[in-house]
DNA sequence: CTCGTATGCGACACTAATGTCTCATAAGAA
DNA sequence: TTCTTATGAGACATTAGTGTCGCATACGAG
């Protein structure tokens, strides 16, 4: 009769995403749960996006320590960063979007580390001459997230295969749109 | 003393994006005028995002005519839709962002088009052997949207440096984060 | 200058959303 | 079964946001 708490947090990011006006009783639709109960679970509204905001830290964290960011081929380790961060993409879409929490000056802890460690890898990637350095690594971070966020809409709007989305992002991040032979 | 409707709409786009739960208050804030006035232009909310949707349309549009983008080598016409695009590019976060306008099904015409106008460039890349067949049109498209709109945010938060935008989001799209002796 | 218009400010009623509460019910454990 | 706990449904007051109005003021055209 408990219910599942992350997945809760997880339809609430989708949802909030999607549509960031959603009411608490939008919310709890989307979860089948009455508001009534979202309420208990969470004090109220502030409380839920903190929530969010935490178990998206939390798994982002987690998929960095489960792709072995300092492991290996820096290319490679890219690759499973995106495939290790693709699941939970709905929670990065969230924290991506949802700059009302990171006030101005006021930068969260927890997303400085994951985007020191993005760029940790990225930059690794340049010293070790696999990646171009014209292109800095705070932006290569940035187009991550942008990637990996636009693939998981555009799968779950229909327009990309869902088994495609992995493979496509990380062909585009690291090889670009050109063919090959053009180089 | 008559007010630039456009200029306050850039705005509006600027801060719903950042803020997507911003009260007509803080929009009437954010472009200095009071909210009778932001009223007086904008009969509510829903006339406001309307005329936003409408107006961002109408610059991508017109973006994608000032680049020309039946013209020409398909990668640089992708630069050029990309330096034309960027100035908007808060209409565009705007219009990616905001899938509240359109709701499940009721795909927005004008948006469909401009989808199209984008996708028929990337299929005249690959027809024409520039660009690489195993990442869909579709896809690509989308990765402009988001790599445009991704550079635009970094910049204004100061990650990216403003001269270096349109450049850095070409040369990824384009080109991928792998150096060219790496293929 | 005078006039007309656009704006700012504040007040107001109205609506939607929030947060709290009670009570009945359903699920699971002992 | 009985007991405990979590949930759903609904009522309720409170709050925040919306939309409208009147009035004073400042700008610009003439």
């Amino acid at each position: 009769m408990s219910l599942d708490r992350e997945e809760l947090l997880s339809t609430a990011a989708d949802v909030l995403t999607r549509r960031p006006t959603s009411s608490m009783d939008d919310i709890a639709k989307a979860a089948r749960i009455s508001r009534a109960t979202l309420h208990r679970h969470f004090a109220g509204r502030d409380a839920l996006i903190r929530a969010l905001e935490q178990l998206g830290l939390a798994r982002l964290d987690a998929a960095l320590d489960a792709a072995r960011v300092d492991e290996g081929d820096a290319a490679e380790a890219v690759r499973r960063v995106i495939a290790e961060a693709e699941p939970h993409a709905g929670f990065l879409g969230f924290l991506v979007t949802e700059n009302q929490l990171f006030e101005p000056g006021e930068q969260d802890a927890g997303w400085t580390r994951i985007d020191a460690r993005i760029g940790a890898l990225f930059q690794r990637g340049q010293h070790e001459g696999a990646f171009r350095i014209d292109l800095t690594a705070a932006w290569l971070t940035e187009a991550l997230y942008a990637l990996v966020t636009a693939a998981a809409w555009a799968v779950q709007d229909g327009r990309v295969a869902s088994r495609d989305a992995v493979r496509m992002t990380a062909e585009l991040l690291l090889g670009g749109a050109r063919r090959s032979s053009e180089r």
